[in-house]
DNA sequence: AGTATAAGTGACAATCTAGTCACGTGTCAA
DNA sequence: TTGACACGTGACTAGATTGTCACTTATACT
């Protein structure tokens, strides 16, 4: 079994595929031609092995119609892992917020 | 100047760099030599770079204290670009799962 | 002073990743 | 049915990342 969250924040990694991620936040069922469109300095094969990588992490979903692959944004995963790791933050937050202002005073 | 940003996915990214996270989250102000022992599987120069590119993101603040290094965890960025995307999703979500629906609805 | 301890540097090898390209497959439209 | 269109595959290269090691530096202890 892969480890899911680590093919999620590896997909996040780089910006390209961040932007992909954006330009789908914004219009949703994008063909490859129409993402290819929006990294010009890239070329479709490219994109493609992003998209790859993005849909490997779950971060996309695809539907192919006819000739044409539609793609989608799924939010779930990245839902999951920033609720994973808000909880583990709401745990330490006043804490570390004590910690980091002592380093701060402490710092000569 | 650097994408601040993508230091911190980029940080995020490796399995290794979010354990060491964790152990700070669960007890800051581990020395490197503590954080060795929590990787028996890495040389204490592997550890050394993890720590280096965390610190590079911002995500590891640290303090010299004699011959000791002090590692301290830092959640701003992390909570940073967090709520930068959380935002994107909250402008979305309602259209984002109307269009799930649409897509499920619209399968064959 | 002399020795052990904690951390730092630069060079190096191995592996992963990003990106391109030639070529291939399926689908629509005249 | 032929050609254009949209997408896919496998091989390949350049560059980044990961990890190790020999050697150094700086601090503490006795």
């Amino acid at each position: 079994m892969v480890d899911h969250e680590d093919l999620v924040f590896k997909a996040l990694a780089d910006p390209t595929r961040r932007l992909l991620l954006d330009r789908l936040f914004e219009h949703d069922g994008m063909t490859l031609g129409d993402l290819e469109a929006e990294v010009p300095e890239l070329t479709r094969f490219g994109v493609m092995k992003h998209l790859g990588v993005l849909e490997q992490a779950g971060l996309v979903v695809t539907r192919k119609q006819g000739r044409h692959k539609h793609h989608y944004l799924n939010p779930v995963p990245i839902r999951l892992i920033y609720e994973r790791w808000i909880d583990k933050y709401r745990d330490r937050r006043a804490a570390a917020l004590l910690d980091l202002k002592d380093h701060v005073e402490a710092r000569p």
